[in-house]
DNA sequence: ATGAAAGCGCTAACAG
DNA sequence: CTGTTAGCGCTTTCAT
């Protein structure tokens, strides 16, 4: 028995719409768009011959005469994702809402690699380039004569001329800093990241300023190390010799704040009562698992995403924008480890 | 001064090369493609022209010539992240390479976002769709009168018919019960998440089946709970009291593995010389942040998602594929903490 | 109010 | 060996 010459899952195009309401094509885009006027009854004719069809324009062929593409290249470096993937969230959600695609690309940071999905971007026309890192490290632009405009989110740019949104690492120390001297605290010990990573060094930065319009000082040295727990545990065996009587610690990541916390615990001072801990990223698994759960600054890395997201697609718009270095606003998320017990 | 009519950063097209090098556009094409015969010096003229121009061929143009896009979907609902980034970091990787783009959506777990995305993608033709999540559990499909392939990754879709692909979570708690035995242990307890989640029930039995090889039974209750490090902390203590003899914890996960490393030195169980510890996740920050370092159980996301990949890519293709749920198998990760001292 | 025709950038078939 | 032509699906004048 031969099958009926179905017709195939080709979809279907304007010009089986036509057909079917048996119009023009012409007609039919216009009723499809609602472009120029026409008796009703054609255009409802035409609109349910394309319901019934289940046409869908082609957004190749739109594109093409639009000279469009809606899309966007959002390129990453950070295969771990703990940072970047936050922000690609936001940046792809203030995307998605104005029907901007997002294309995914991953350099595992590899300026080759980057260098390849720069030009497989550009090739398949994106109108915009969003560059996510790990680090808000300075780095170098990924070039100026590019056809697109191109922000940078959770990293910056070496250049003046790019734009670059990153957190405000300063504020958040400042943040956590008040915090701390709000539930009584005087003696403030610090204990961060490597001294080679600007988002430390800013970190540090608003503590010592904060501490300073308190006519205070940090307990002990402010101890660069590492990014790691390890590093918080050791850390605060230093703190703890060289300041005894400090009462607050505010820790650079969440995690050192958690090496931090048991180094105090093993040490008989409570927190927060003896103590008060504070941590940064709010990391939730690590900020809840805390005992007790830790106080930390969180980024809102979502926000940055989403503020790069509408930077470029003001610029996409051909409005006028900004350029330099720009900082989102960090906010204090109060846990247990800083409250102070009655 | 009129300033000169200078082209604008409109990309050049074939035409403007076919005019550069003074042929037809047809021959420029030919060239450009290395289709057809022709002079050298006429293509090298082509391609030097093209070069000069920086041209690129719009693959808008091309894809409607073609009926194609070579443009898959990547609908994830974990904007979390944790567990779906890495498949889909690996999925892109292996789509990347076959010069196929992947567009992103996050669904954040909402089945209206999750249906809009889905019209989007189609309105877009891509040619095949990865569903990833953040938990085996099967989930109803997305549907099967989709007019390209679909393949579930780190998730599955409750209709047979469909394809997913998803850890081997029972073999992973082989693999993990397997070297504790081999170090020497024999009352192995187990501490895990909800027993609604099917990963943590999976785990589970391999578990008690590998025991059961050896003639032993898990010591005291399977403990079901929460994927926390405070139920694990609160776990080890049941655990304690219900079999004081343990000499190995098997965790579902490596939060909740640190919860227990925790109790266990609490009371006075050194890791690893009398209870030997492992988790599962590999989540380094918490796997190294572990005193000790964490033995755990990889799950291989990245595979996952490369499989998933190359299937969807078969499927795009018209290769025959199979259906129904696979697994990948996973890794076991030793470290420190089953290290039997000497 | 509707239809015909041109053209977006490209490729493929066919002429010359 | 090269040029011409048709057409992918769609929108947009411009006639009718």
């Amino acid at each position: 028995m031969a099958s009926p010459p179905e017709q195939v899952a080709r979809p279907a195009t304007i010009r089986d719409v036509a057909a079917a309401a048996a119009v023009s094509i012409g007609t039919a885009s216009k009723a499809l768009n609602g472009r120029g006027r026409m008796r009703d009854e054609t255009r409802d004719r035409v609109l349910a011959a394309a319901e019934r069809l289940g046409f869908r324009p082609n957004p190749l062929a739109q594109g093409l005469l639009a000279g469009r593409t809606y899309t966007v290249g959002l390129v990453t470096g950070d295969s771990y994702g703990r940072f970047s993937i936050p922000v690609m969230l936001g940046a792809e959600d203030a995307l998605g809402a104005g029907q901007i695609s997002v294309f995914l690309c991953d350099t595992r940071d590899d300026p080759i690699r980057e260098r390849h999905y720069l030009d497989r971007l550009l090739a398949r026309r994106v109108e915009g380039i969003i560059v996510t890192g790990r680090r808000t490290e300075p780095r170098p632009g990924i070039g100026h004569d590019l056809p697109v405009p191109v922000v940078y989110a959770m990293t910056q740019s070496t250049d003046e001329s790019d734009y670059s949104i990153i957190p405000d690492d300063r504020g958040g120390g400042v943040l956590a800093t008040r915090h701390l001297l709000a539930t009584g605290r005087t003696r403030v010990g610090h204990v961060t990241g490597p001294e080679g990573f600007q988002a430390a060094r800013e970190r540090a930065a608003g503590l010592t300023a904060t501490l300073a319009e308190a006519g205070l000082e940090p307990a002990g040295e402010i101890l660069f190390g590492e990014w790691s727990e390890e590093w918080g545990r050791q850390a605060a065996d230093i703190l703890l010799h060289a300041a005894p009587d400090v009462d607050a610690v505010f820790c650079g990541s969440d995690q050192i704040a958690r090496g931090v916390a048991e180094t105090l615990r093993e040490r008989g001072r409570r927190v927060p009562d003896d103590v008060a801990l504070a941590g940064f990223d709010n990391w939730e698994p690590m900020a809840l698992g805390c005992r007790p759960p830790l106080t930390t600054v969180d980024m809102n890395l979502g926000e940055i995403g989403r503020l790069a997201a509408r930077h470029l697609l003001d610029a996409i718009a051909g409005k006028p924008v900004p350029s330099g270095v720009h900082t989102v606003p960090a906010a204090l998320v109060p846990r247990a480890s800083t409250r102070r017990s009655i």
